[in-house]
Parts: C-alpha cells; structure tokens; sequence
DNA sequence: TTGTAGGCGTTATCAG
DNA sequence: CTGATAACGCCTACAA
C-alpha cells in the first residue's frame, strides 16, 4: 500500500505539502497541488484511516446498534441510515444487542478506542446513567429509542399519538371491546410507555374501560401473535378488536385467526404497527401505524455529522410524523 | 483514555512487558504479571485497536458486503454471520453494494488500509481479476454468489438443485405448462444461470419443452410479482405453474392472483426460493426452497477465521444442503 | 526475565 | 508558501 511518503518522494515534495493537499489546507501553490495529485493518482494511494485515528483524528465511521437486524424495522433503518452515511463519505459499523446489557456496552466501548466517531442507538439495554459515561468518549445520538432525562439528540415519533390513532380508528369503527397487544409492559414506566397511554387515552376519551384480561405483554413474533390468538379464543367474553405493537404480532394473530375459522375484520378487527412489507401481504391487507424509517435514518446521519463537527452543536430532540394506514383488517 | 504507557508508570514497569502480558507472551513472572493485570483493571485499560493495525497486527473486524440489507435473505445472513463472529470476538462491519461496482471496490478498499482482516462477499459485482487484486491486501471468502474460476472459498448451495426439486415437484402434481421467473437472466452463463440449468433440467427429463413466453428475467420484488401475474393474465395460452427466484416475488404473484379471483394452487401452483418468513404468513402457505442460512453464516465466519490464523490455509469450498419445502401453494 | 529504542502513517507545530 | 520534526499507542528486535 502507497504512503504519503511515497506520494511525497514521487511528486518531489514534503509528506508535509502533501498532507495540505490531502486535507485541503490553504497556502499550496497550484503548481504543486497539481504535482501531488498526480502522484496521488499514480500510486492508487488512499490515507491510512488507523493512521488518522491513532492522530486522534475522526474516523468517519459512525456505530449503530439494533437489537436485531432481521427485524425488519430495524433493517430498514439500518438500510436508510447505511445510504444516508455513505452519501456523507461515513462508513457504518453495526452491532446487534439482542436485548443484551453487555453486547450493548461491548460496543459503545468502540467510542473509547476511537473506531467510531459516535454511535447511533436505535435501543437501550442498559441504564441511561451508564450509557451517558459515554458521552465523554464521542457521540451518541437516540433514534427510534428515547429517554427522558437525556442531554443528547434524540430522533424519535410520537409513540403515544400512534397508538392513539389506531385505537380511536377501531373506536370508530364502532368497537368497544378492544384488546391490546405490546412489545413491552403495560407499565407507567419501562418499554412501551408510550403506547400504553395513546392506547388509555383514547379509550378513556371514549369512556371505554380497559379489560386487563385483553392485555398482552412482551410480544414480538408471529408466533407470539398465534399463541395469543388461541388465548383469545378461549375466552367467554371476547374482543372484537385487537390493536398491536407490531406488523409481525398481527400476523400472527390473522394467521391464527382463519386457521380458527374466524373472518377479520367482521370477527376481529386487528391493527399493526410499522408498515413493514407483510402489511400488504397479508390477507385481508393489514390496517397499521406507518413509521417513517427513510426519514428517521437521514434525519440521525444528519445531526450526527453536525454534532461531530460542531461539538459544542445544541443538543435537540426531533420528533417525526407518523401515521394511520388503514387497509382492510379494520 | 488509558494507555500502554499508564499502566506501566502504575505498575511500575516498562511498556514492553505490560505488552507481553496483554499479548499473552512468555517470560514473564508471574508477579509481575499480577502487577500489570491489576493496574489495567484499575485504569480501564483497552488497547487501542487503531494502534496495532497501524503496527500491521489483526483488527479482529471482518466486512460483509450485502447487496441490500433489507432483503431477508440477507439480513437473515447478516445475522447469523454477527452472532458468530461476535462469539470469536470479531466484529463485524457491513456495507450494502445495491449492485453497484463503485461501492464494491470503495469497500473491498477498507482491506488496503487495513481496517478489516477480511470480507465476506455474498454477492459479486465487479469482474472477478478486478476482486481477486484485493487478495493480496487480505483475505477474501465467498458466500452464497461464487466464481468458478477462483482462488477464494466459497461457502455455496447447490442452486441447480435447488431449482431441479422445485420444477420437479410441480412435473409430479402433473403440472407441463411451468412458468419460470428469475432474479437473473436466462443466459448460460451470469446470474442466475444454475437455477436455469435446474430448471431445463427438471423439464427436460419429464420431455416437456420450455415456452419462452413463460420466462420471466430480472425479477426481484413483491411489485415485480404483481407485473408478471398481470401479464400472465392477459395470455392466451397461460401456464398452470410457476417457479420463482424468490419468495417475495412468489408472494406478489400469488397476491396479485388472488386479486384477479385466480385460485392458488388450483388455477396457478407458484413455488418460491429462500425459505423466508413471508412464506408461512401468505395465505395459502408458500411452497418453498429453503436456504440454511445460520449454516452459511457460521461456516463463513469459522473458515474466513481459519483462513486469517492460518493464511497458507488450502483453499476448500463447502456446499450446504438445499431442501424443498411443501406446504399449500403447490 | 526485563527494558530500550525505533517505526507503523498521519497531521500539527514551528521554523524557515 | 514549504519543510523538518514530534507525537498518537502499540509491538518487537535487540540488548542487558
């Protein structure tokens, strides 16, 4: 591999004029740049980015976690995020936490060695006290995941109005028995807060009473879905309506559903959330709360880079639009 | 952020033996040893990994470049790729080609700086001699897309068959008029061209004679399935099957069908490729050609580790079991 | 068994 | 405008 020495030695110039030249620093003749460039052709150089770091320079490459990349949210946020940052000349490390404390902090560790300029958190495992001693090291920016005390940028959708909207659709549609279906607990605090109090809203709004029986926690997979399906089945007072925090959940459960026998919507109206691809192709088409990934990875490539270039930048929160689609499961 | 030099002014000693003990060398005594480990506990030492690969040592991070992430094949791939190199302590850094030769080679550059020990590649854009220059800067294995001509590992599947066991179960339902859509071309050689040769084979040992109106080429998604049903439709003489490249284009076929009031197997018998989880959620469950995925990941990253301990390692390539899936399309 | 010194490729500082 | 030099953190001949 060509140096910059040997970039220096052919042109006939100093490693010095040829950094300049690298890095676009004022005060080098014409002349010279040309002569430097050429030599810069002709070797194929390209600058030593472990070289650069270990300078304490940036490494133009940006962390992002996931908890996993098959789920499709995530890879299409890692998709629009991986554009975003090439387009930008960025490079994108990912790591999957799988929910894991230590995977989590095994790669914010990344930002001690500077291998990445800043990572971008699409979860948190650990707590926020532990991940903000980070914050010494480089860059950290929230995307999709949020907390509240936090003193870094956060991309994030108004949860709470996703939920609320799915649930006042099926409202409108005339249901009052309407189940509820999270990734999360159906706590005050803790994943899925959010969601749980768009959910509460608009059934209070409707002077609707929540049946605790109808609601189910920690729910991730189609067969998550299918198993609560079942259970719905088995019970003597039954919704007529499910709203659900994810596509893959109401799957599941339509699956089920006409395996059981049942028709959705008239037996069960369901609900997604994120308008993945199975949304369409489901059958009947599924009814769901659009998130705007493509936004949401341009949207933390471009703050990041700002806030890597301008340390001292604001810190600010970016709330994005999200939205009601309604098809035929509702 | 501690140093080598840190922990030796802590523990009293030179760099140098600090060194040998990160490093796991001989020589030295058990005390001191003590005495180095307990100071690198004490200060939180890392190596910085930008240090040694500027001294030409591993990186201990391995590239994977998918065409695009968002395809479940490959973030299936990714995957299980991470999770294995993550249990040998690498990591893992990803890059999308979106089948383009310029953000090929912009990745295969990281092996000249030296930022990854090796790539994984599980497609290929560029001609093989411009790829294999990239072998002498470091190691390069392919997995799933191969090359006859090369000098790398392959980690493949047998696509001819795969493709063969598909048609074939569709000639067994009694099927001769067999549509056939591919992701590729119907070249002899190029993408795509040993799911062709299963294809022809498969007929060609029932007698049945290809219609060249019935091949599909360069079909990739759930729209470009919908396009095909379409045209499928308007024909005169139409096919009562089809193999397909893909589960997803499988999935916009069978949608599309539905929608025109076409029954599915009955009126058209479709069968996918890759196994993916959209196969199980269409309605009826697609029949299918499934991949083994983990196995690819795993062997990927257990020979690309293999290779980067040992590089006069022998070359060997590995193929993995392809199986045909029945379920209710067929 | 331990330590000294030099160099990997880059850029900032300082002197011309 | 240009160039010599030191330093980033690590590893390894070589010397002791």
């Amino acid at each position: 591999m060509a140096t910059i020495s040997d970039v220096a030695k052919l042109s006939g110039l100093s490693k010095t004029t040829v950094s300049r030249v690298i890095n676009n620093h004022p005060y080098v003749s014409d002349k010279k740049r040309e002569l430097v460039l050429n030599a810069m052709k002709e070797l194929g150089y390209t600058p030593n980015p472990s070289a650069r770091r270990l300078r304490g320079q940036l490494t133009t490459t940006i962390g992002v976690i996931v908890p996993r990349i098959v789920n499709p949210f995530f890879s299409y946020l890692v998709n629009s995020i991986e554009q975003a940052a090439y387009k930008m000349g960025y490079q994108v490390l990912i790591g999957q936490s799988y929910e894991d404390k230590e995977k989590e902090l095994a790669f914010l560790n990344l930002l001690k060695t500077k291998q990445v300029d800043g990572i971008i958190m699409t979860s948190i495992e650990n707590d926020w006290d532990m991940i903000e001693s980070y914050k010494e090291y480089g860059s950290i920016l929230l995307c999709n995941d949020y907390v509240n005390q936090s003193e870094v940028p956060m991309i994030r959708l108004d949860q709470t109005k996703g939920a609320y909207l799915g649930v006042k659709h099926l409202i409108e549609k005339g249901h009052k028995k309407i189940a509820y279906c999270t990734g999360g607990l159906f706590d005050e605090q803790g994943k899925g807060k959010d969601r749980n109090q768009g959910f509460q809203k608009a059934l209070h709004e409707a002077g609707i009473k929540i049946n605790p029986k109808w609601i189910f926690v920690d729910q991730h997979t189609i067969e998550d879905g299918k198993q609560v399906m079942k259970q719905i089945l088995e019970m003597e007072d039954r919704p007529t309506a499910i709203f659900t925090g994810s596509d893959e959940v109401a799957g599941g459960i339509m699956i089920q559903a006409k395996e059981l026998g049942l028709t959705v919507p008239s037996d069960l109206a369901i609900i997604g959330f994120d308008d993945q691809p199975i949304a369409e192709i489901l059958d009947p088409k599924l009814t769901t709360i659009r998130q705007p990934v493509d936004l949401m990875g341009e949207k933390s490539i471009e703050v990041m880079i700002e806030m890597l270039e301008n340390p001292k930048l604001e810190i600010q929160n970016y709330e994005l639009p999200i939205e009601l689609i309604v098809r035929q499961s509702t």
